[in-house]
DNA sequence: ATCAAGTCTGAAACTTGTTCTAGATTAGCG
DNA sequence: CGCTAATCTAGAACAAGTTTCAGACTTGAT
């Protein structure tokens, strides 16, 4: 039955996956594998920026990083895997980049507003990049859970660096999570071509107010 | 080139569908034609309710609906737009369902939230199918925007029935914008096992006070 | 330096979405 | 009714993600 065969694939897909997420240290990869690492995931992201999703072919990600098509699984056990795992390197980029020029606004709902249209407009940069890990990102089934959560807590610390707010309330870790949801998929709605670039800025400035409703000091 | 050859398939498989989406009109199905519909609408949903996205495999959909497989790629140009319909359906009957019991709370930000909520439990009845048809909306590319807008114009309507606004404002429109991704986002989460159901009614119930901070009478 | 364990490679095989083809069936029309 | 175009069917073929395997190469410990 090949269901089943999927299924246990897939189970032992999620056991693999988690012992290495479980321990990212028990695994210290040599010079050679981190160089490896590091060509998978620079092949992954041009190809992705030439052609999005689509165009990111795992056989062709092993040819252009040098690495045969098992060894590439070995490192990313699924191409959902590797383009999450593309976007937290990207994500790191970012954070440093919009961290050197913080944002200007008066309120923490404006700052946030502007860091997120400044990432915006990063994606803008490379609209077929932000496909590929954008739809990769919602995409994702519970094997890859520990790594899509990553992401999540990446971008929150964005949020909260703009906010600076350094002991958030639960209620403005609610609105921090509404806000994510809202960038991913205003995001989706960007890139499927059913929402302009005006409509996401006004969604994002738009939820954004939820962090001042919330403020601890401002309590309607 | 492969990947040309499948921009061009693309391609092709976006002008038949306009064409068919443009006049849904044009094409009167006959009575058999609407019937082959149906037993493949059907199909999917209960494959998906089986085993959710995986589990609806184009073949098996062609078997149980008994079509052949060229039809049913006559009918529905892919998997997605397959489950994108399964979609549309379901919430139609979704629609119908939360219109016979209208929501009782005071504000329009409690009646949405309520009524988010009932279609939140609606969900969990078939986790399976909810994780199916989300996920092919949010991985949904441009070929398929119109039914996606559809899809969306839906909720859109579901939610402002709850708020029983008859003339939204824009700003009233937006705020309905950032709902509707905060509910498909929190759906993604809580179907990737991310976020409890708990979290999720929180997240809902954050993103409805928008809908209180716009009201036309309500000004800060 | 040597051995065992783990890793990498190249290639083939398998799965499932998608396309194509040749022939049978059906629908609509004169 | 009889024709023609459209539709449907069965089945092969193809594309890309994923798995598997045998053999070569590295690594780390003794």
């Amino acid at each position: 039955m090949p269901a089943e065969a999927k299924v246990n694939a897939k189970v032992n897909k999620v056991a693999k996956v988690e012992a290495r997420a479980a321990a990212p240290a028990s695994a210290p990869l040599t010079e050679r594998q981190e160089a490896r690492r590091r060509r998978i995931l620079h092949a992954s992201a041009q190809l992705a920026s030439r052609g999005g999703f689509d165009a990111v072919q795992m056989r062709e990600v092993a040819e252009s990083s040098q690495v045969a098509l098992g060894t590439l699984y070995r490192y990313f056990p699924s191409k959902i895997h590797l383009l999450v795992a593309t976007m937290q390197d990207q994500l790191e980029h970012m954070h440093g980049t919009l961290r050197k020029k913080p944002p200007q606004g008066e309120t923490a709902a404006e700052r946030v507003a502007e860091t997120l249209m400044r990432a915006f407009r990063a994606l803008q940069r490379e609209p077929h990049l932000a496909d590929a890990m954008v739809r990769a990102l919602t995409f994702a089934d519970r094997s890859v859970s520990p790594e899509v959560d990553q992401v999540s807590r990446q971008t929150t610390a964005i949020i909260l660096d703009a906010m600076g707010q350094e002991n958030p309330t639960p209620e403005q870790l609610s609105a921090v999570r509404v806000i994510e949801h809202t960038w991913h998929s205003a995001l989706i709605t960007w890139l499927s071509g059913r929402a302009s670039i005006a409509q996401v800025k006004i969604d994002i400035e738009t939820v954004c107010r939820l962090i001042d409703l919330t403020a601890p000091d401002a309590r309607k």
